[in-house]
DNA sequence: CGGCATCCGTGACGATACTG
DNA sequence: CAGTATCGTCACGGATGCCG
């Protein structure tokens, strides 16, 4: 995975995120932004409606949680399957692509839940190192 | 996943990121935000000084690049080091925790990178369908 | 139930100037 | 070089209300 075929003229770094108008950031945005990431993980576990999602994902606004899905869908992360019945019954489940994406985020959400014990411990003894003259966002 | 383990209080999802408060929340963003998931794998590169990465990172703006750098510090996955010398001279280089969280994130970049041609094909596709009069960002 | 439209505050972010 | 300080903007994101 990620070794380059000779041969191919530059196509190598043709999304490279460092770029800065490359789209391939804006994608990026989409998959690791705040609700995105999270939205990704919960459709990883199963197949779930709007309203079971907003539930699942702790927090998210019945706004963003609609953008969040709308970008996904257009990046072609989510599938929405909306069946014609009163009342609406609508089902978001993840591509191909979306499910890699997600087992990729969750492997970095694991490591990150696991460390943060070392984080916190990390976080005091920057503060105190610093006469915790701090603020600007946590 | 999500069993509880009884006897242990709670325990397993100490650090569930799902949860409204969870501390991982904030450093999972510190992580994957904007400019510091592009930092993580700037510094997983190289060792970097400030304006070092200030280039690598194309289109960071001086302020930002300096808050993502604290903030990553403060969560244990950046070291600063500052040498005592005129002019100055700092380096950032990650601990054990960022290079791992970088590894991470660099398998997702990549994936990302490489479906970028879907993507954009599923964002036509998307806009066609819903007759592209829409706007909001991105 | 599954949304979209609107209002609106806060803070993220960029540009610029200045310091050590 | 390596930042901090200050200012202005605008879009993120929450609250509310309405519709199919």
């Amino acid at each position: 995975m990620g070794e380059v075929v000779e041969g191919d003229v530059g196509a190598v770094d043709a999304f490279d995120v460092f770029e800065r108008d490359c789209p391939s950031r804006v994608t990026l945005e989409h998959v690791t932004g705040r609700w995105g990431a999270l939205t990704l993980c919960a459709l990883a576990e199963d197949t779930l409606r709007f309203n079971e999602l907003r539930r699942r994902v702790d927090g998210v606004s019945e706004k963003m949680l609609s953008r969040t899905l709308q970008a996904l869908e257009r990046d072609g992360l989510v599938i929405r399957e909306a069946r014609p019945v009163q009342p609406p019954h609508v089902e978001y489940r993840l591509t191909a692509f979306g499910a890699q994406a997600a087992g990729r985020l969750r492997e970095l959400i694991d490591l990150v839940e696991g460390r943060m014990p070392e984080v916190l411990a990390a976080r005091e003894s920057y503060d105190a190192a610093r006469g915790a003259g701090w603020q600007r966002g946590q």
